[in-house]
DNA sequence: AATGCGTGGGG
DNA sequence: TCCCCAAGCAT
């Protein structure tokens, strides 16, 4: 008996078992699918169903996302990392709106054009929207390629990843264009569902038949493992000042960068600069109260974070610290802020609260400077 | 083309 | 706990 063409063993497997409650499935607005597919990119999709519902309720159209001040876009993002991908949705949120009238572009080539999205989003709302015969090549999809194939070239050379891309062009069922949607959920559930970077689960495959890792018998080999790339520490005095009222001092950060265009305590480079900077806004004297540092680990990068608080801090806007300015918790909870500093101001606002409701309790002592 | 960019799930 | 890596893209 000869194997089914690998299209629609991957659409008729996607039928039986593939995912199909997941909020954004259950439309082909392209809206709620790029949305969704930014959303994805290197984001697991436990950790989007927390975000997904409160965005599209708060911007249930292009339109209402255009209109929006970047800040609550970011509020709504806050938590999700890659902030990039946020200030990147804005922006082609008001491209599509001012160039487009409104409507996404229909092919892949044209929404590719559009900031924030890539050649494999681009491939995936094409294929979901309008079902126009792309693949998308996405770390799922990468990942099964690779042992369907036995193709065993280093990824991290463009010129291998671009023969990839071109053998899973190869594979779309160009005959069966409405097919399209399906096929492409298929690939990633394959991905995320069946074969896994562990302990794929090939006995359940429809692909296994003539899966090249399979037949090896060492299916985990494959993909290429990437050699693991030394992790760097860099170290961040933050500056944390709290009014009596509760306000915090925040600062935008510079739109590149670690939490590009997030709020954050005023952040530097060396505790020297932290003091400088506070001997020279408020006057504050003294080395200040250093916290307990946390590091804060990324992908490719150790972050110390250490907060530096002074008890006692004049009123008044610093006015030579660009951007600076003081947020009340009702203010700063709808920012977008970088996760650690969130969960700081949080446990400081949560105790502070403490305090007021029991102003006879002992109170922390305050710090000498 | 190599690197930087967040956070958290899961083994 | 530690490590891998996720519906990638921009520069």
């Amino acid at each position: 008996m000869t194997l089914a063409s690998f299209a629609s063993r991957v659409v008729e497997w996607q039928q039986r078992e593939g995912r199909s409650g997941l909020p954004w499935q259950q439309s082909a607005d392209p809206y709620r699918v790029w949305l969704s597919e930014i959303m994805l990119q290197q984001t697991q999709v436990a950790t989007v169903l927390r975000y997904y519902p409160r965005f599209l309720a708060r911007f249930p159209d292009v339109q209402s996302l255009a209109e929006a001040p970047i800040d609550e876009v970011l509020g709504l993002w806050s938590g999700l990392g890659y902030y990039s991908r946020a200030r990147s949705l804005h922006r082609c949120a008001q491209v599509v709106c001012a160039v487009h009238g409104g409507r996404f572009p229909t092919c892949a080539a044209e929404l590719e054009r559009l900031p924030g999205i890539g050649r494999s989003t681009a491939a995936a709302i094409a294929s979901f929207c309008f079902h126009e015969p792309v693949s998308i090549l996405d770390g799922n999809v990468r990942r099964l390629l690779t042992r369907h194939l036995g193709f065993d070239a280093d990824l991290s050379k463009a010129r291998n990843v671009d023969a990839l891309w071109q053998r899973a062009q190869t594979l779309v069922p160009i005959e069966e264009p409405t097919s399209m949607p399906r096929y492409t959920q298929g690939l990633m559930d394959l991905g995320a569902m069946i074969c896994t970077p562990r302990r794929p689960r090939c006995a359940a495959c429809p692909l296994a038949g003539d899966c090249r890792a399979y037949a090896s018998g060492e299916p985990e080999r494959l993909p290429m493992r990437r050699l693991a790339l030394a992790r760097q520490s860099r170290q961040l005095w933050l500056l944390w000042l709290e009014r009596p009222d509760g306000a915090t001092l925040l600062q935008r950060r510079p739109a590149r960068g670690i939490w590009g265009g997030l709020h954050c305590l005023p952040a530097f480079d060396s505790l020297d600069a932290l003091r400088d900077a506070a001997h020279r806004g408020w006057g504050l004297t003294g080395a200040g109260q250093t916290e307990s540092p946390r590091v804060h680990r990324l992908t490719h990068l150790d972050l110390t974070l250490q907060p530096v608080r002074w008890c006692l801090v004049p009123p008044g806007a610093p006015q030579f610290l660009d951007g600076a300015d003081w947020y009340l918790p009702a203010q700063w909870e709808r920012l977008g802020l970088p996760a650690p500093i969130r969960v700081w101001l949080q446990d400081s606002a949560r105790s502070r609260s403490v305090d007021l409701a029991m102003p006879h309790e002992r109170r922390p002592a305050a710090a000498i400077p």
